[in-house]
RNA sequence: GCCGAGGUAGCUCAGUGGUAGAGCGCGGCCCUGAAAAGGCCGGCGUGGGGGGUCCGAUUCCCUCCCUCGGCA
Protein backbone atom coordinates (compact mmCIF):
# COMPACT_ATOMS: atom_id res chain seq x y z
CA UNK A 1 0.00 0.00 0.00
CA UNK A 2 1.28 3.46 -1.05
CA UNK A 3 1.52 6.43 1.34
CA UNK A 4 -0.72 8.97 1.40
CA UNK A 5 0.74 12.15 0.00
CA UNK A 6 1.20 15.23 1.48
CA UNK A 7 2.84 18.75 -0.11
CA UNK A 8 3.98 21.34 1.19
CA UNK A 9 4.79 24.29 -0.54
CA UNK A 10 7.16 27.20 0.89
CA UNK A 11 9.31 29.97 0.20
CA UNK A 12 10.58 33.09 1.19
CA UNK A 13 7.75 36.09 1.87
CA UNK A 14 6.57 37.57 -1.58
CA UNK A 15 7.79 34.58 -4.08
CA UNK A 16 4.43 34.08 -4.86
CA UNK A 17 3.41 31.36 -2.87
CA UNK A 18 -0.03 32.13 -2.70
CA UNK A 19 -1.49 31.96 -6.02
CA UNK A 20 0.47 28.91 -7.31
CA UNK A 21 -0.68 27.37 -4.08
CA UNK A 22 -4.17 27.74 -5.44
CA UNK A 23 -3.58 26.60 -9.21
CA UNK A 24 -1.55 23.53 -7.87
CA UNK A 25 -4.14 22.58 -5.01
CA UNK A 26 -7.28 22.63 -8.34
CA UNK A 27 -4.89 20.38 -10.57
CA UNK A 28 -4.24 17.86 -7.33
CA UNK A 29 -7.54 18.15 -5.54
CA UNK A 30 -5.75 19.56 -2.82
CA UNK A 31 -7.12 21.75 -0.03
CA UNK A 32 -4.31 24.38 1.59
CA UNK A 33 -3.35 24.74 5.19
CA UNK A 34 -1.44 27.82 6.05
CA UNK A 35 1.84 27.40 7.36
CA UNK A 36 2.92 30.80 8.40
CA UNK A 37 2.72 31.95 12.50
CA UNK A 38 0.84 35.47 11.60
CA UNK A 39 -1.91 34.59 9.45
CA UNK A 40 -3.37 32.86 12.15
CA UNK A 41 -3.94 35.78 13.18
CA UNK A 42 -7.44 37.68 12.53
CA UNK A 43 -7.41 41.45 11.70
CA UNK A 44 -3.89 40.94 10.38
CA UNK A 45 -4.57 40.73 6.82
CA UNK A 46 -2.84 43.05 4.68
CA UNK A 47 0.83 43.08 6.96
CA UNK A 48 0.44 39.37 6.66
CA UNK A 49 -0.48 39.34 2.66
CA UNK A 50 -3.01 36.29 3.59
CA UNK A 51 -4.18 35.14 0.25
CA UNK A 52 -7.41 36.99 -1.15
CA UNK A 53 -10.83 36.72 -1.06
CA UNK A 54 -11.12 35.20 -4.74
CA UNK A 55 -8.73 33.01 -4.29
CA UNK A 56 -9.73 31.77 -0.85
CA UNK A 57 -13.05 30.88 -2.99
CA UNK A 58 -11.64 29.25 -5.48
CA UNK A 59 -10.12 26.64 -3.13
CA UNK A 60 -10.82 25.98 1.13
CA UNK A 61 -7.70 27.64 3.08
CA UNK A 62 -7.59 26.72 6.50
CA UNK A 63 -5.46 28.36 9.81
CA UNK A 64 -5.83 31.44 8.39
CA UNK A 65 -7.05 34.23 10.31
CA UNK A 66 -9.02 32.03 13.04
CA UNK A 67 -7.40 33.60 15.92
CA UNK A 68 -7.64 37.27 17.73
CA UNK A 69 -4.23 38.44 17.82
CA UNK A 70 -4.68 39.21 21.68
CA UNK A 71 -4.67 35.09 21.78
CA UNK A 72 -0.85 33.39 22.10
CA UNK A 73 -0.01 30.77 19.93
CA UNK A 74 2.87 28.56 19.08
CA UNK A 75 4.90 25.59 17.18
CA UNK A 76 2.88 23.17 19.56
CA UNK A 77 -0.50 25.05 19.02
CA UNK A 78 0.29 24.80 15.29
CA UNK A 79 1.09 21.23 15.25
CA UNK A 80 -2.33 20.45 17.15
CA UNK A 81 -4.09 22.15 14.80
CA UNK A 82 -2.18 21.28 11.48
CA UNK A 83 -2.57 17.29 12.05
CA UNK A 84 -6.27 18.12 12.96
CA UNK A 85 -6.57 19.71 9.45
CA UNK A 86 -4.92 17.10 7.88
CA UNK A 87 -7.30 14.73 9.20
CA UNK A 88 -10.31 16.61 7.79
CA UNK A 89 -9.04 16.59 4.39
CA UNK A 90 -8.12 13.21 4.12
CA UNK A 91 -11.73 12.23 5.32
CA UNK A 92 -12.97 14.78 2.49
CA UNK A 93 -10.79 12.77 -0.01
CA UNK A 94 -8.62 15.41 -0.71
CA UNK A 95 -4.71 15.66 -0.33
CA UNK A 96 -3.56 19.11 1.79
CA UNK A 97 -1.22 21.62 0.48
CA UNK A 98 0.55 23.04 3.23
CA UNK A 99 1.31 26.36 2.00
CA UNK A 100 3.59 29.56 3.97
CA UNK A 101 6.90 30.86 4.86
CA UNK A 102 7.55 29.71 8.65
CA UNK A 103 10.22 27.21 8.26
CA UNK A 104 9.99 26.19 12.07
CA UNK A 105 6.14 25.06 11.35
CA UNK A 106 7.31 23.29 8.70
CA UNK A 107 9.74 21.41 10.35
CA UNK A 108 7.53 20.89 12.77
CA UNK A 109 5.42 19.20 11.12
CA UNK A 110 7.55 16.73 8.98
CA UNK A 111 10.35 15.67 11.69
CA UNK A 112 8.00 15.88 14.74
CA UNK A 113 8.39 17.67 18.28
CA UNK A 114 8.96 16.37 22.20
CA UNK A 115 5.99 15.94 24.24
CA UNK A 116 5.75 18.63 27.40
CA UNK A 117 3.83 20.56 28.83
CA UNK A 118 3.18 24.09 28.23
CA UNK A 119 5.48 26.77 29.24
CA UNK A 120 4.78 28.56 32.75
CA UNK A 121 5.58 31.88 32.07
CA UNK A 122 6.41 32.66 36.05
CA UNK A 123 9.08 30.15 35.63
CA UNK A 124 9.64 31.71 32.25
CA UNK A 125 9.74 35.02 33.71
CA UNK A 126 12.15 34.30 36.58
CA UNK A 127 14.59 33.04 33.95
CA UNK A 128 14.21 35.95 31.87
CA UNK A 129 14.65 37.99 35.17
CA UNK A 130 17.87 36.19 36.26
CA UNK A 131 19.16 37.11 33.01
CA UNK A 132 19.03 40.29 32.74
CA UNK A 133 19.78 40.58 36.59
CA UNK A 134 23.03 38.19 36.29
CA UNK A 135 23.15 38.16 32.47
CA UNK A 136 22.91 35.41 29.63
CA UNK A 137 26.31 34.17 30.82
CA UNK A 138 25.24 32.95 33.92
CA UNK A 139 22.11 31.21 32.73
CA UNK A 140 24.55 29.78 29.94
CA UNK A 141 27.12 28.43 32.44
CA UNK A 142 24.64 27.13 34.42
CA UNK A 143 23.09 25.36 31.35
CA UNK A 144 26.60 23.91 30.52
CA UNK A 145 26.38 21.87 34.17
CA UNK A 146 23.10 20.04 33.53
CA UNK A 147 22.75 19.96 29.54
CA UNK A 148 26.06 20.06 28.35
CA UNK A 149 25.12 18.86 24.82
CA UNK A 150 22.43 21.59 24.18
CA UNK A 151 25.14 24.19 25.73
CA UNK A 152 27.48 22.83 22.99
CA UNK A 153 24.54 24.21 20.16
CA UNK A 154 23.36 27.37 21.68
CA UNK A 155 25.57 30.78 21.89
CA UNK A 156 25.62 32.30 25.08
CA UNK A 157 24.36 35.80 24.26
CA UNK A 158 20.98 33.47 22.67
CA UNK A 159 18.90 34.20 25.58
CA UNK A 160 16.09 33.22 24.56
CA UNK A 161 16.97 29.62 23.67
CA UNK A 162 18.89 29.34 27.13
CA UNK A 163 15.82 30.22 29.00
CA UNK A 164 13.91 27.65 26.90
CA UNK A 165 16.73 24.85 27.69
CA UNK A 166 16.78 25.30 31.52
CA UNK A 167 13.05 26.21 31.91
CA UNK A 168 12.46 22.55 29.94
CA UNK A 169 15.23 21.19 32.83
CA UNK A 170 13.09 22.32 35.64
CA UNK A 171 9.88 21.33 34.41
CA UNK A 172 10.96 17.64 33.77
CA UNK A 173 13.89 17.11 35.46
CA UNK A 174 15.51 16.27 32.08
CA UNK A 175 18.09 17.70 29.80
CA UNK A 176 16.35 19.53 26.51
CA UNK A 177 18.81 17.95 24.52
CA UNK A 178 17.95 13.89 25.60
CA UNK A 179 13.98 15.27 24.64
CA UNK A 180 14.22 16.83 21.64
CA UNK A 181 15.79 13.22 20.53
CA UNK A 182 12.36 11.69 20.73
CA UNK A 183 10.19 12.94 17.86
CA UNK A 184 8.37 11.91 15.37
CA UNK A 185 6.89 13.75 12.39
CA UNK A 186 4.72 13.10 9.36
CA UNK A 187 7.89 12.24 7.32
CA UNK A 188 7.82 8.45 9.35
CA UNK A 189 3.68 7.90 7.69
CA UNK A 190 3.26 9.91 4.58
CA UNK A 191 4.79 10.66 1.44
CA UNK A 192 5.70 13.99 2.25
CA UNK A 193 7.06 16.69 -1.10
CA UNK A 194 8.77 19.55 0.03
CA UNK A 195 8.80 22.33 -3.04
CA UNK A 196 10.23 25.90 -2.51
CA UNK A 197 9.74 28.61 -4.67
CA UNK A 198 13.14 30.49 -5.93
CA UNK A 199 14.38 33.54 -7.63
CA UNK A 200 17.29 35.36 -8.17
CA UNK A 201 17.94 37.97 -5.01
CA UNK A 202 17.25 40.93 -6.87
CA UNK A 203 13.77 39.68 -8.03
CA UNK A 204 12.74 38.73 -4.80
CA UNK A 205 13.81 42.35 -3.36
CA UNK A 206 12.01 43.86 -5.88
CA UNK A 207 9.26 42.02 -5.06
CA UNK A 208 9.38 42.18 -1.64
CA UNK A 209 9.58 46.21 -2.17
CA UNK A 210 6.92 46.58 -4.62
CA UNK A 211 4.38 44.46 -2.04
CA UNK A 212 5.48 46.72 1.09
CA UNK A 213 4.27 49.57 -1.29
CA UNK A 214 0.76 47.91 -2.35
CA UNK A 215 0.48 47.27 1.72
CA UNK A 216 0.48 51.05 2.11
CA UNK A 217 -2.02 51.96 -1.25
CA UNK A 218 -4.16 48.92 0.40
CA UNK A 219 -4.54 50.57 3.80
CA UNK A 220 -1.41 49.43 6.12
CA UNK A 221 -1.75 52.53 8.24
CA UNK A 222 -5.45 51.90 9.10
CA UNK A 223 -4.63 48.51 9.81
CA UNK A 224 -1.86 48.62 12.01
CA UNK A 225 -3.58 51.73 13.77
CA UNK A 226 -6.59 49.47 14.57
CA UNK A 227 -4.07 46.30 15.63
CA UNK A 228 -1.94 48.75 18.03
CA UNK A 229 -4.81 49.87 19.78
CA UNK A 230 -4.91 46.36 20.94
CA UNK A 231 -3.41 44.16 23.76
CA UNK A 232 -1.64 42.03 21.18
CA UNK A 233 -0.02 38.74 21.47
CA UNK A 234 4.04 38.39 22.11
CA UNK A 235 4.08 36.59 18.27
CA UNK A 236 0.97 38.83 17.00
CA UNK A 237 3.47 42.11 18.11
CA UNK A 238 6.27 41.31 16.50
CA UNK A 239 4.70 40.92 12.79
CA UNK A 240 6.62 43.11 10.28
CA UNK A 241 5.06 46.31 9.69
CA UNK A 242 3.76 46.68 13.39
CA UNK A 243 6.68 48.18 15.27
CA UNK A 244 7.58 50.08 11.93
CA UNK A 245 4.02 51.44 11.39
CA UNK A 246 4.62 52.64 15.63
CA UNK A 247 7.64 54.53 15.26
CA UNK A 248 5.79 56.66 12.49
CA UNK A 249 2.62 57.24 14.73
CA UNK A 250 4.98 58.15 17.79
CA UNK A 251 6.46 60.90 15.79
CA UNK A 252 10.41 59.03 15.39
CA UNK A 253 10.15 59.39 11.56
CA UNK A 254 8.03 60.00 8.90
CA UNK A 255 6.07 57.40 7.05
CA UNK A 256 8.21 56.96 3.63
CA UNK A 257 11.03 55.90 6.63
CA UNK A 258 8.59 53.72 8.09
CA UNK A 259 7.66 51.97 4.62
CA UNK A 260 11.96 51.43 3.87
CA UNK A 261 12.20 49.78 7.36
CA UNK A 262 9.81 47.61 6.07
CA UNK A 263 11.26 46.82 2.97
CA UNK A 264 14.35 46.30 4.67
CA UNK A 265 13.07 43.88 7.43
CA UNK A 266 11.06 42.13 4.91
CA UNK A 267 14.22 41.64 3.26
CA UNK A 268 15.74 40.36 6.48
CA UNK A 269 13.27 38.05 7.06
CA UNK A 270 13.09 36.30 3.48
CA UNK A 271 17.12 35.94 3.59
CA UNK A 272 16.89 33.86 7.29
CA UNK A 273 13.81 32.21 5.54
CA UNK A 274 16.08 30.80 2.27
CA UNK A 275 19.11 30.07 5.38
CA UNK A 276 16.38 27.67 6.93
CA UNK A 277 15.10 26.11 3.41
CA UNK A 278 18.47 25.59 2.16
CA UNK A 279 19.20 23.48 4.46
CA UNK A 280 16.64 20.75 4.39
CA UNK A 281 17.80 18.47 1.57
CA UNK A 282 14.45 17.19 1.21
CA UNK A 283 13.25 20.27 -0.30
CA UNK A 284 12.87 20.36 -4.46
CA UNK A 285 13.64 23.71 -5.62
CA UNK A 286 11.45 25.79 -8.37
CA UNK A 287 13.62 28.63 -9.64
CA UNK A 288 10.95 30.69 -11.34
CA UNK A 289 11.90 33.44 -14.23
CA UNK A 290 10.74 36.80 -14.30
CA UNK A 291 7.35 36.85 -14.11
CA UNK A 292 6.29 33.44 -15.05
CA UNK A 293 2.56 33.22 -14.13
CA UNK A 294 0.92 31.20 -11.01
CA UNK A 295 -0.23 29.03 -13.61
CA UNK A 296 2.78 27.49 -15.16
CA UNK A 297 4.60 27.37 -11.75
CA UNK A 298 1.77 25.13 -10.40
CA UNK A 299 2.11 22.98 -13.83
CA UNK A 300 5.75 22.52 -13.14
CA UNK A 301 5.61 21.44 -9.95
CA UNK A 302 2.63 19.15 -10.60
CA UNK A 303 5.16 17.62 -12.95
CA UNK A 304 7.30 16.73 -10.39
CA UNK A 305 5.30 14.79 -8.41
CA UNK A 306 3.78 12.95 -10.79
C1' G B 1 37.15 82.04 -15.14
C1' C B 2 38.69 83.01 -9.88
C1' C B 3 38.44 81.62 -4.58
C1' G B 4 37.22 77.91 -0.95
C1' A B 5 35.86 72.75 0.52
C1' G B 6 36.04 67.89 -0.96
C1' G B 7 36.77 63.17 -4.01
C1' U B 8 38.55 56.47 0.80
C1' A B 9 33.53 50.05 1.03
C1' G B 10 26.94 49.90 -2.09
C1' C B 11 25.72 54.72 1.11
C1' U B 12 27.29 58.45 5.00
C1' C B 13 31.90 59.37 6.68
C1' A B 14 36.70 58.60 10.12
C1' G B 15 41.96 57.95 10.05
C1' U B 16 47.33 57.10 9.09
C1' G B 17 54.49 58.06 5.75
C1' G B 18 54.68 51.25 6.58
C1' U B 19 48.89 48.65 1.18
C1' A B 20 42.80 51.22 5.63
C1' G B 21 38.53 51.37 9.34
C1' A B 22 33.04 52.80 11.73
C1' G B 23 27.76 52.98 11.23
C1' C B 24 24.07 51.61 7.93
C1' G B 25 23.45 48.39 3.73
C1' C B 26 24.81 43.63 1.84
C1' G B 27 26.36 38.32 2.21
C1' G B 28 26.77 33.59 4.98
C1' C B 29 25.06 30.72 9.11
C1' C B 30 22.44 28.78 13.72
C1' C B 31 17.70 27.51 15.23
C1' U B 32 12.17 22.51 17.48
C1' G B 33 6.59 25.30 22.67
C1' A B 34 7.39 33.83 21.19
C1' A B 35 9.97 31.77 14.86
C1' A B 36 7.72 37.84 10.43
C1' A B 37 11.07 36.14 16.71
C1' G B 38 16.01 35.43 18.73
C1' G B 39 21.35 34.68 18.08
C1' C B 40 26.42 34.27 15.56
C1' C B 41 30.06 35.32 11.75
C1' G B 42 32.05 38.12 7.44
C1' G B 43 34.98 44.20 4.93
C1' C B 44 32.53 42.97 0.50
C1' G B 45 38.12 48.39 -1.38
C1' U B 46 42.63 49.43 -8.37
C1' G B 47 41.90 55.14 -1.29
C1' G B 48 39.24 60.05 -8.69
C1' G B 49 43.40 59.57 -13.14
C1' G B 50 48.62 60.49 -14.15
C1' G B 51 53.43 61.91 -12.56
C1' G B 52 57.15 63.10 -8.62
C1' U B 53 59.77 62.80 -3.56
C1' C B 54 60.82 58.58 -0.41
C1' C B 55 63.43 52.12 1.18
C1' G B 56 58.03 52.67 1.25
C1' A B 57 52.43 57.13 -0.38
C1' U B 58 45.86 56.44 0.69
C1' U B 59 48.70 59.92 3.66
C1' C B 60 53.75 64.85 1.22
C1' C B 61 54.42 67.73 -3.77
C1' C B 62 52.81 68.77 -9.02
C1' U B 63 49.15 68.19 -12.71
C1' C B 64 44.54 66.82 -14.82
C1' C B 65 39.40 65.33 -14.09
C1' C B 66 34.88 65.47 -11.15
C1' U B 67 31.40 67.30 -7.17
C1' C B 68 29.65 71.10 -3.87
C1' G B 69 29.58 76.20 -2.08
C1' G B 70 30.98 81.64 -2.88
C1' C B 71 32.46 85.53 -6.38
C1' A B 72 32.01 86.68 -11.38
Amino acid sequence: MSLKRIIFLVGPTASGKSAAAVCLARQLGAEIISCDSMQVYRGMDILTSKPSSALRKRIPHRLIGFLPPSREYDVSQYRRDALAAIKAIFKNGKTPLFVGGTGLYLSVLVDGIFKAKPPKSSLRNKLYRQAEIKGSLYLYNHLKKIDPEAAARIHPNDTRRLVRALEVFEATGKPISELQKHRRGLGKEYDIRIFCLDMTRDELYRRIDRRVEGMFKNGALKEAKKLLALKLSRTAEVAIGLREIKGYLDGLYDLEEAKRLMQRNSRHYAKRQLTWFRKDKRIKWIRIKGNERAGDIALRILKEIR
